[in-house]
DNA sequence: CTGAAAGCGCTTACAG
DNA sequence: CTGAAAGCGCTTACAG
């Protein structure tokens, strides 16, 4: 059995409110019975039950990240990896713990929240790819659950703090970009209707063809579920339709990797290079070096953080 | 301020322990009592606080899923995101918390592990990726602490539960494969020298090479630490070495798509298609088509799962 | 079937 | 600077 506070506390011959000072005030404590004390938590190998410290601090430091993808979306998707990874290393830089949620369908997942931080599993939740409809945010909000979003929120943006990149400007900037280089044609894979990042994207498409509307670019837009079989199926539409595009805009890497696919399906060359201007090497991650270089490139430059981030109890 | 059972209790003119036993152990009360007890929680949107569970119940269900890497390598891999969505997912179905740890050295991993479960803030650990010297886990033993491996443990494999695919049978089947093909002077991106993986590789490579001595089969192995970057590195040492191997085993896809760029970078064509027995579909997995073939089709032949799986406490 | 008692391992005021 | 008291929110025996 692992030893306690009360053990401790015998050994050392003091009480145990003065073991507890050791550990969390040690500069209030007398520098002999500081001695004893901790000499007295080497011998037996103490180590304070963080339950219990959660229980009596009411609050547990715990961070919640939750994405609401399939495990098949999560498997797949960089930035899942990518975002877990750094929340990861920084709660533990900070001396918090993250729990991990996916894989759960977004009706229920307003429930879930309440749920965690009612049963105070969690002190705070980071949310990810939020919907159009904001329901599940609403219970958050009126129950006052500390959270962020990353993505835009789809309603009450001014309430809700969360960061993300300007996606409109992102579709803005790709779409410019093809048809500065001639195509009028443009292919659109976008995310899932009710992400606001395809509201954003296409927001940012249609603004610019609009802008460009002398050189009637024609916008071919196709719903995938941003996963690569998806990007494949829609880009493999497109490519085999009597429109063909002659260029595809996608909204993440793995849809781009499943264009790429059924471009050599359709017997299509696919340029080895950027269609584009002079390659950075900055400009494009390690990983689908031949692939996706529009999006990324749109992304990189208009990434420009936005959004609010406030205060939260915690 | 949330609900507390004395709140439920209070309202629904009942001890805390009949409402306890409403929570767990319905059956056991009066149906009456059940009613009024479930009417004033719902009214007072009771949820029983995790905590004060956990520390009266004197045990935590939530497991630790451990990952060596660097967050680098962590948003690289995608064993890691594979493993925690699943496992992520696993857990929460069983109604466990699952906590992820990352980016941590080796070398302090061991001490990670005993505070994190002395501390109750873990039931149980998920480790990954062991190395060679199980220095990390020879504490965990002692202390009688509940893990897992994912991979073969360095030592004292009869002792420690662990699951792997049987990779020395990986190595031997890829290697056997490109002797098969002709192939003579043979390319080896193995893994960090200090994990098993690496180790069990190499045996059958080695062990595959032996068998062939008549034909007389060149590897040429070459450390990495599992990164795209020291993929193409190396690959790229190999490939314009004056002793070329005309076919290159990676013990990783990340290493593979490395490789296939420093055939580029070396001016040398990549096959479309893998050099190998008709391609059947579900050898490959989704990302990577073109790439790493023959190690995927290697660690699919050969993925029984082997190691021993004992019970836990928890 | 239900409640009074004791306890899980810690911390926060409050005296001294 | 230190300890006695009370409490965090729950559960586990034990009576009745």
């Amino acid at each position: 059995m692992a030893s306690t506070i009360n053990d401790v506390a015998k050994l050392a011959g003091v009480s145990r409110q003065t073991v507890s000072r050791v550990i969390n005030e040690p500069t209030l404590v007398n520098s002999k019975t500081l001695d004893k004390v901790q000499r007295a938590i080497k011998i037996l190998d103490y180590h304070p039950n963080i339950t219990a410290r959660f229980l009596a601090n009411k609050r547990v430091k715990t961070i919640g990240l939750y994405m609401p993808f399939s495990a098949d979306q999560v498997r797949q998707n960089l930035f899942f990896s990518t975002l877990s990874s750094v929340v990861c290393q920084f709660c533990s830089q900070h001396d918090y713990i993250m729990q991990l949620f996916t894989s759960l369908t977004r009706e229920d997942s307003g429930r879930l929240f309440a749920r965690l931080y009612k049963e105070r599993q969690v002190g705070g939740l980071i949310l990810t790819c939020p919907s159009v409809s904001n329901e599940e945010l609403i219970s958050l909000l009126t129950e006052k659950i500390p959270f962020i979003i990353v993505g835009r929120p789809g309603l009450q943006t001014e309430q809700i703090p969360y960061v993300d990149v300007d996606n409109v400007e992102a579709g803005r900037l790709a779409t410019a970009h093809l048809i500065d280089y001639g195509h009028r044609r443009i292919g659109f894979l976008n995310g899932p209707a009710d992400m606001t990042l395809s509201e954003d994207l296409r927001q940012g498409v249609t603004a610019c063809a609009a802008a460009h509307s002398a050189e009637q670019p024609l916008i071919l837009e196709a719903e995938t579920d941003l996963t690569f079989a998806a990007g494949y199926v829609e880009a493999l539409r497109l490519l085999t339709s009597p429109k063909r595009p002659t260029a595809i805009f996608t909204a993440d890497d793995l849809l781009a990797i499943g264009v790429k696919k059924s471009g050599r399906r359709a017997g299509l060359a696919h340029p080895r290079r950027p269609v584009g201007p002079q390659r950075r090497s900055d400009r494009l991650g390690p990983y689908f070096p031949w692939c996706a270089d529009l999006y990324r490139y749109a992304v990189r430059t208009a990434g420009r953080y936005c959004g609010r981030i406030s205060g939260t109890q915690h």
